[in-house]
DNA sequence: CGTTCGTGTGAACGGTGTTTACGGAGTTCG
DNA sequence: CGAACTCCGTAAACACCGTTCACACGAACG
């Protein structure tokens, strides 16, 4: 059947229950609870056994991180597939909201992912791999709208010149990690510019939500989030596909 | 000359010197370095003496919030006192980039006070209070604007009226933290509304910076800030007061 | 069969937050 | 002045943490 040994598969088997205590820890009591020794309790062995599986504790965080982006990322994917491909609009919005709802549900996993204070040094290089998986999936269902002309713009000359090769060089990325098939390299420099604007307005506000800091304002913040992406939406004349 | 006794005047200095060591901590090292036992050496004393001054590490966090935030208020208030009072809008400006530049300057302190996950429970009644000073110096320069027609404030009925009964409440509050003599009465449902959406996107392209959300599609964010800030102000209708 | 390799253990080191009992210095009051 | 009291700091201890190391045991391999 499968190719791997015996071995192979405890290991893969036990791999696998350590993230998954990690991860329960996480959750449930956020990620300074996620402990070695805690991880080790749960599973019956002792905490120096889990360096065989992964260097440190840091390393089983980044770990953690590429489990939770693909679980984000499944997440994702499954509520944009609730709408039918003939509503790319709809399925815009499907995406917005699942994120929305994933960050709120899962405030510590946001944290983890989403905002680790950046102090100058690089991010982890599995960090990025596994921040891909979620962005795969909400560039595949937001690319089509801003190559095709169902949305508004802006032109290339409205762009800050000194983000110019920037954006072309983060083209060129978005190229190669979505494959050829994509049409990524059709994205003029406007178009990558809203993309980026539009992502800092959706991250904000989710980040803003899940940092309870709108608690001090209103009892219930969806509303606002509601309002943002419906301003949003109209800035860039996205509207409903009528079926 | 001072009312405080000799006793009190040391314990007050201690505070000082325990909260300074804490913040250079946080500072350098991030959140979790700062420590009781670290602390303690720094000052030449052994860790449990610092429990005669706070309950626990987390009372000492929570106290080094409010310092972050006078500190934070202090800085904008200056950064914001540089422009003249006859350029209200000017002003609105310098507090936003003030804003933007302490926040990419102190990631750490950036985090501790405005991104810890609010996973259900209150936020801690001094945090609040600690809060208010940073709020106070931004809101004093950003009311102004908001209570006379100088931008172009929605009106009330465009705003989901869901919201309603909590903005109301808002605004109360508001008027009583900022005393009697400001304009905070004044505020409309929609100006109030207005506000927090700018807030979110204010605060929103912040923490993208600082947590490094940007980092993997441009090497310098700053000229996105300023174009989003251009957007915002644009769309409130915010234009420099010519002199 | 013997050997190697993978996986786990137990002990240990240095670090952490926190509690406890205790001592000594400063302050207050009879 | 001297006694009583309050405050500040200490040392020891507890339970926990990440991490390293030497060692053992069993499965896999030649």
């Amino acid at each position: 059947m499968s190719e791997a040994t015996r071995r192979e598969r405890l290991r893969a088997e036990t791999e696998r229950e350590i993230r998954a205590s990690a991860r329960e820890l996480l959750v449930r009591e956020g990620r300074e609870a996620v402990t070695l020794r805690a991880i080790a309790r749960e599973l019956g062995i002792t905490a120096p056994a889990l360096y065989r599986y992964y260097d440190s504790r840091e390393a089983l965080l980044v770990a953690l991180c590429q489990d939770i982006c693909a679980d984000l990322a499944a997440d994702l994917r499954a509520a944009i597939d609730r709408v039918g491909q003939d509503q790319p609009a709809e399925r815009v919005f499907a995406a917005c909201w699942g994120f929305r709802r994933w960050a709120l549900a899962h405030p510590h996993e946001f944290a983890l992912v989403f905002a680790r204070p950046s102090a100058g040094e690089p991010a982890p290089t599995g960090h990025e791999l596994g921040r891909d998986e979620f962005g795969r999936a909400f560039l595949e269902v937001v690319l089509p709208l801003f190559v095709s002309a169902r949305i508004w713009v802006p032109a290339d000359d409205t762009v800050p010149t000194e983000l110019h090769d920037d954006l072309l060089r983060f083209r060129e990325m978005l190229a190669e990690t979505l494959g050829g098939s994509s049409p990524a390299r059709e994205l003029s420099i406007g178009a990558i510019f809203l993309m980026l604007q539009s992502w800092a307005r959706l991250y904000g506000h989710v980040a803003l939500e899940v940092f309870g800091q709108l608690d001090f304002a209103v009892s219930s913040s969806e509303p606002l989030f509601e309002s943002m992406l419906a301003g949003l939406a109209e800035e860039v004349g996205l509207t409903p596909s009528m079926h």
